[in-house]
DNA sequence: TTGTACGCGTTATCAG
DNA sequence: CTGATAACGCGTACAA
């Protein structure tokens, strides 16, 4: 079942099958309708491969990520995969783990697929600290389109949506301190551009305020709700004193919460906990989390349109930042 | 840069580094060896098109599932894509959401596009009320196999991986009866195949006891943490007395977590609880749910595993069962 | 063991 | 407006 078959059907050449097949107006109402019916009759459809073939696309988008079933990255894979959808292309998706090997091989692998951009989710991508290798994401860029999806990298053909991380945690961390707050613990689980950055926001807004802040109140923790309730109960009964934890991630500030429970300590009014990306993980616990929205939906959204722009021959700016917002709950009273 | 490209540079003719890059064994050392280095100079990828072409496959599969944000589709797609992956096939992600119309459009794209085979993960995309139209799926069934995760029909190219449902809530609803338990509620989110099934393990139970459930005790709720705290809140209010619930959703026992801790119910003491799923959910509560783990993974993987026997050629049974497991936490103590 | 030649199903370029 | 024909790059009978 091809063209040929529909053209002799019809009584036509394949070329003008083809014409009518996409759209060309150059085709007589009268012929076109003759290939439409033919087309139903013998229940057509066009080899998707052949056309790739003769196009060199298939209209299809790789997208990688490290594990589509953490709560935060499942929601950006699906709302990119929506997103593409609505442009009309496909989404080839690789779920590549936290191994550079295995980043490096998905990397090329969608390469000789052929896709025509390929969106990386989360920041775990690129590694941001000073001589770092991130030579497989500059070398895709320069065969295809590359867009960061939280992430930063510089480079020609590399596009980056971000959330302004740092400042969201600034605000937020600021709002504390305005509340009376001074004895603070920031748990972040990555080193990543934007766990270096939400890092920064917490500690400029203590410089700011005058607040000293020594080893013990940052720590770089497991993202597991188990490990942030160890090392919290770990500094309690160390006795560091606290009464305000900012999170780089809700599941740390769940544990913040099953901390205060197992010690009896009252959230919020001994102890406000800030999480961060508003999953649902925030509806769970009692009281419920105040999160920071980081705004999921809009930075898939852009790195969706974003890469629809360049692909159509559009010049873009390398950066696109949406806004973070914090969500106030119940584990925050300012 | 092709094929001739390459055997130019090796001297050698395009069939020699077709059969070459194919692993073919009828090609000397020596050979072979001058066009892989040709192939190393040029840089040379085959192109994945034009072998789709000529041998009608580009080694894909169709990935459906409604919502691969939600906590228990996003793990199922992402084992799924993992072992699709070590089978050297890709993974293309449909999100469909729960529309009719729209899940019957993807599939129909997906076959257009030419898949080896699609995965429907989810037990949303079968109705198995009698009478119901799944000509969408029977129909795509004709063409490639379709593989259903956590979903029934019965047709000769598709192939069912199921959790004894049934027996998992049976089971956990007899361990309550004997534990002492007579006032139940049951709150499930989906009239599925599987939804109807542990709804039967449930009511079956209590039949088998003699304990009879009037229409309050077991409700059809949104998959929503605040609609199931929402319902329990109700019927409690109209003196519907209970101490134990089943769930068959994790988020339907959060809300039961959360509506023992409104009204100051102490659990397990006073009210036992069962989550589904055994999801992250089941972390994140005060005290942490007790639920019933689906073994996604497995189920995830044996549908792969099923998928690729039946492209080989191989016969396979069409019903594929897994066996769930009851995870004691925190919210029963039986 | 190697090479020639054709088929796969489109799209695109001409010529009419 | 329509048709003939040449790419597109690979796999593979078949021949040597």
């Amino acid at each position: 079942m091809n063209i040929y078959d529909v053209s002799k059907k019809a009584g036509v050449s394949i070329a003008t099958v083809s014409r009518v097949l996409n759209g060309n107006h150059n085709v007589s109402e009268k012929t076109r309708s003759k290939v439409i019916s033919a087309m139903k009759e013998l229940d057509y459809t066009p080899n998707i491969f052949a056309r790739g073939l003769g196009l060199n696309t298939m209209k299809t988008i790789g997208i990688m990520c490290t594990d589509s079933s953490d709560t935060y990255l499942a929601n950006a894979v699906y709302y990119v995969e929506q997103k593409l959808r609505s442009f009309g292309y496909d989404a080839l998706l690789c779920c590549t783990g936290n191994d550079y090997i295995n980043k490096k091989k998905y990397m090329s692998l969608l390469l000789s697929k052929r896709v025509d951009g390929i969106i990386l989710i989360g920041s775990q991508f690129v590694n941001n600290s000073p001589g770092s290798d991130n030579s497989y994401i500059i070398d895709a860029s320069s065969e295809i389109p590359i867009i960061l999806v939280n992430g930063y990298l510089a480079g020609d053909n590399i596009y980056c949506v971000m959330c302004n991380d740092h400042d969201a945690v600034y605000n937020a961390a600021s709002d504390m301190i305005k509340a009376g707050h001074r004895d603070f613990v920031y748990l972040y689980t990555s080193t990543s551009f934007s766990g270096m950055n939400k890092l920064r926001g917490f500690k400029d807004a203590m410089d700011e305020a005058g607040i000293h802040i020594d080893k013990d109140r940052f720590h770089l923790c497991t993202k597991s709700i188990s490990k942030s309730n160890d090392y919290l109960s770990f500094i309690y009964e160390k006795n560091v004193p606290f009464d305000a934890i900012l999170t780089s991630d809700d599941s740390l500030a769940v544990g913040a919460v099953k901390f205060a429970y197992k010690h009896g300590i009252k959230v919020p009014d001994e102890l406000e906990i800030v999480g961060y990306n508003n999953s649902v993980l925030a509806n769970c616990t009692e009281p419920e989390l105040s999160s920071i929205d980081s705004k999921v939906e809009q930075l898939s959204s852009n790195a969706v349109d974003l890469l629809m722009e360049v692909l159509g021959g559009g010049s873009v700016s390398n950066i696109n930042t949406v806004t973070a917002d914090l969500i106030k709950r119940q584990t925050t009273k300012f």
